[in-house]
RNA sequence: GGACAGAUGCCGGAGUGGUUUAUCGGAGCGGUCUUGAAAACCGUCGUAGUGCAAGCUACCGAGGGUUCGAAUCCCUCUCUGUCCGCCA
């Protein structure tokens, strides 16, 4: 959520801003500020009606102590009263229309956010790793992962439905080395382990930004205001959703090992095959929350971390700045990592790695006391920034694996850094 | 799932219609005293909106209602605790 204050005092640079993104938001912001001049006229109103209400009623009731009679306050009373409830019936109606047409304006892209309209015109920041040459026909994972009987597409299906896969043996091995990796690289990284519910509430989701202009992305259980996460980011954020903190507690760094849910509505016929794109998938997620000063810095270390893992996994990948058009809802800055699919002789995208400035912690009301050191009395609250990312997804990262570690026999060659995790194993087949 | 009890500020805890600007205690912070500390004493100590400011307004789990006036009365919901049942 946008500062509306800042909405109030700029809103051509606002405009501007938001006209970098792909779409037009001049009228969204234009009915904002007249729904809010509007409504903070009813509100000096309503106050002052207020302000005389309680001074009035105190009299009547220090006169009824000394049992006076309070005949003429009770009558001014009555006056107030009707005004006061006319204006009361006005309120809901602004500031429910005011916060629908927040909640809808996505973030203003940072100004290191290049502009363009879209993928296209994203920044390439730099390609990593050597790309493996292949002397032999190239399979695919999906192909892969049958052929070896590791991934089990149809009984996956058969559990559930399309889009939801059954993995096997060695390749379930590998999916558990990777959380341990992934895991063990955060930590190293000053990222705290938490375990945390994979189902949340809509306050959450709206802390974070999917509701409640993504509310068809995600699963929701039947029958009660509870969703399945489509990632570890909405609890790790919300943990402190509506809460405090100290100065000294920033930055925050939180990883999390979870499955993710995604309905993935909108992109039938994308990915249908493989593991690409699935209904449930397990990621590690990294989370920062921190001071705005910290923000920039923060964000390239969380980067770094998510980079780490390929680099570790000695998997060539290449990383990019999303331009303005191409930018997520909440995000104001983003990289994202893309591995290389040689099958597809393209990179894809396995982590997204996003700054978000204040825009969550306004949402999701996360704040900080800034001290003063002059005047302690002067201590603010101030919106915490956060910053997400995956380190990495865990599916992709198999799929990848499996494609970039390929040999003529069928077999897979284990990454080295995973072989430890694997009884010293070194390869499947 | 059943029964009962509860939800008040950083924490504990009082408050059942108006002189309550939410009593008091603890912690924290500032000060006095002290070589320093402790103790004692004095002061301070929530969030948000609005305003240049003084101030004004709202907030006692959430939402609604009654009233000139609600932490207090009424209704609905949520959550927590305890006991019972079931259970990894």
């Amino acid at each position: 959520m946008l500062d509306i204050k800042k909405i109030r005092q700029e809103p051509d640079l606002i405009k501007e801003l938001l006209s970098y993104r792909n779409l037009e938001f001049i009228n969204i912001i234009d009915q904002i500020l007249e729904v809010d001049s509007k409504w903070r006229e009813k509100l000096s109103e309503k106050e002052k009606l207020e302000a005389e209400r309680n001074k009035l009623s105190k009299k009547v009731g220090q006169k009824k102590a000394k049992k006076e009679n309070a005949d003429k306050e009770l009558e001014s009373l009555n006056i107030i009263k009707d005004k006061l409830k006319e204006i009361s019936e006005l309120e809901p109606k602004f500031s429910e229309e005011q916060k629908k047409l927040l909640f809808e304006l996505p973030n203003t892209p940072s100004k290191c956010t290049p502009e363009g309209k879209s993928e296209e015109e994203n920044k390439l920041v730099y390609e990593w790793g050597e790309k493996r040459n292949f002397d032999f026909p190239v399979l695919e994972h999906h192909e892969i992962g049958v052929q070896q009987n590791i991934l089990d597409f149809e009984r996956g299906v058969k559990l559930a439905k399309s889009r939801f896969t059954a993995v096997k043996g060695l390749a379930s091995k590998l999916e558990r080395a990777l959380m341990n990796l992934m895991l063990d690289l955060a930590a190293e990284g000053d990222y705290e382990e938490t375990s945390v519910p994979v189902i949340a509430n809509a306050d959450s989701l709206q802390g974070t930004g999917q509701f409640p202009k993504f509310k068809e992305d995600v699963f929701k259980l039947q029958d009660e205001d509870l969703y399945l996460i489509p990632t570890a980011e909405v609890p790790l954020t919300n943990l402190y959703r509506d809460e405090i903190l100290n100065e000294e507690e920033l930055p925050i760094r939180l990883t999390a090992y979870t499955p993710c849910f995604r309905s993935e509505a909108g992109s039938a016929g994308r990915d249908t095959r493989g593991i690409i794109r699935q209904h449930q998938f397990y990621k590690v997620e990294l989370v920062t929350l921190c001071k705005a000063e910290q923000a920039e810095e923060e964000h390239e270390k969380l980067t770094k971390q998510a980079e780490k893992v390929l680099q570790i996994l000695e998997l060539p990948y290449r990383k990019v700045q999303l331009c303005s058009g191409d930018l997520g809802f909440s995000a104001t800055k983003c990289y994202d990592l893309e591995v290389w699919f040689p099958s597809q002789n393209r990179y894809r995208e396995i982590s997204s790695c996003s700054l978000f400035g204040d825009f969550q912690a306004r949402r999701a009301q996360i704040r900080f006391k800034r001290s003063n050191q002059d005047n302690p009395k002067k201590s603010k609250n101030e919106l915490v920034h956060t910053i997400n990312g995956s380190a990495l997804a865990v599916g992709r990262t198999l799929a990848a694996i499996l494609e970039n570690y390929q040999k003529e026999d069928g077999s897979i060659e284990i990454p080295k850094a995973l072989q430890v995790y694997m009884n010293k194993k070194e390869r499947v087949s």
